[in-house]
DNA sequence: TTTTGCTGTAAAATAATAAATAACAGTGGG
DNA sequence: CCCACTGTTATTTATTATTTTACAGCAAAA
């Protein structure tokens, strides 16, 4: 498969939101912006509305942040997005006749399990407004505006 | 694409190497346990090689080793395998005409940097004999023994 | 109340990556 | 000199992500 950058584009669009109050935001606009295909965005702002990051209404363009950019971390958008999809995938298929192989995989897990948590746990700790205030140096730096294209 | 198993496998190959001392491991009977082919696990075990944790002579079965189970990390495994691959993937198509699109992604870089930290950080303390010492309360558990097929 | 533009959703097509397969030159041991 | 095996590359297949297409239904404007 591809790489999913799905939980990038997410956290895009929900900065895009912010940074653009009260805008007139039709999918095709922020669309523009990822630089993908509106029904795309329209399904990642599917799952983010299920997962209450996001109100819209359907058939008019003003999707707006369910609560402030504070109170939504990258855990929750991980979760939105991404469900319990882990970041290290283990080999389900090793041969089970062999003690090595099953046994083997399940002390893999403990330990992958380890290594999501501490993930997780520090996405829990990135927010939407430490992104949009990371975003803000960044743009500050390179001489944007932030209503450009 | 489908997900990356070859860490999972590489420190199977590894444990399986660790857990069989002396004996001569064809790659077609390392592959029997993992339950793939042949050529996949020497395509890892020269990804191993090459990163110094494992030692093999062309035409000889008898891979082993390059160091102590406590001196392999997990995270060598993981440089081993998949070089510098990040966990998280960057939406690096974004429209390069909107600020908001490019320094969205600069900034999220950043995060996406410091869970890698933290995941890697994590990964850093996991060593072979770690995964070993597991594997064996697990087998024990489940009553196998490490000699079987 | 009709029209228009948009959303929400699903299905089908395409693209990207991983793993499986096949092939073969070359090594070491018998 | 054989034989079994490794190390490596190239090709094919499988799996997942993204794109594309399509369309029913809502809201606002006319």
């Amino acid at each position: 498969m591809k790489y999913s950058t799905k939980l990038s584009d997410a956290a895009h669009v929900l900065a895009f939101l912010a940074l653009h109050p009260g805008a007139a935001l039709t999918s095709e606009r922020i669309a523009e912006s990822v630089q993908t295909n509106p029904a795309y965005i329209r399904q990642l702002m599917s799952a983010l509305r299920k997962a209450g990051l996001l109100v819209s209404v359907k058939g008019h363009p003003r999707p707006t942040l369910a609560k402030e950019p504070d109170g939504i971390t990258l855990l929750d958008m991980y979760r939105a997005i991404e469900g319990d999809k882990p970041i290290l995938h283990q080999d389900t298929h090793t041969n089970p006749d062999c003690g090595v192989g099953v046994n083997i995989q399940l002390a893999l897990r403990d330990y992958y399990d380890e290594i999501q948590k501490v993930a997780e746990d520090r996405m829990s700790t990135i927010t939407l407004q430490d992104i949009i205030d990371t975003y803000r140096k960044k743009a500050g730096v390179n001489n944007e505006t932030e209503v450009s294209a």
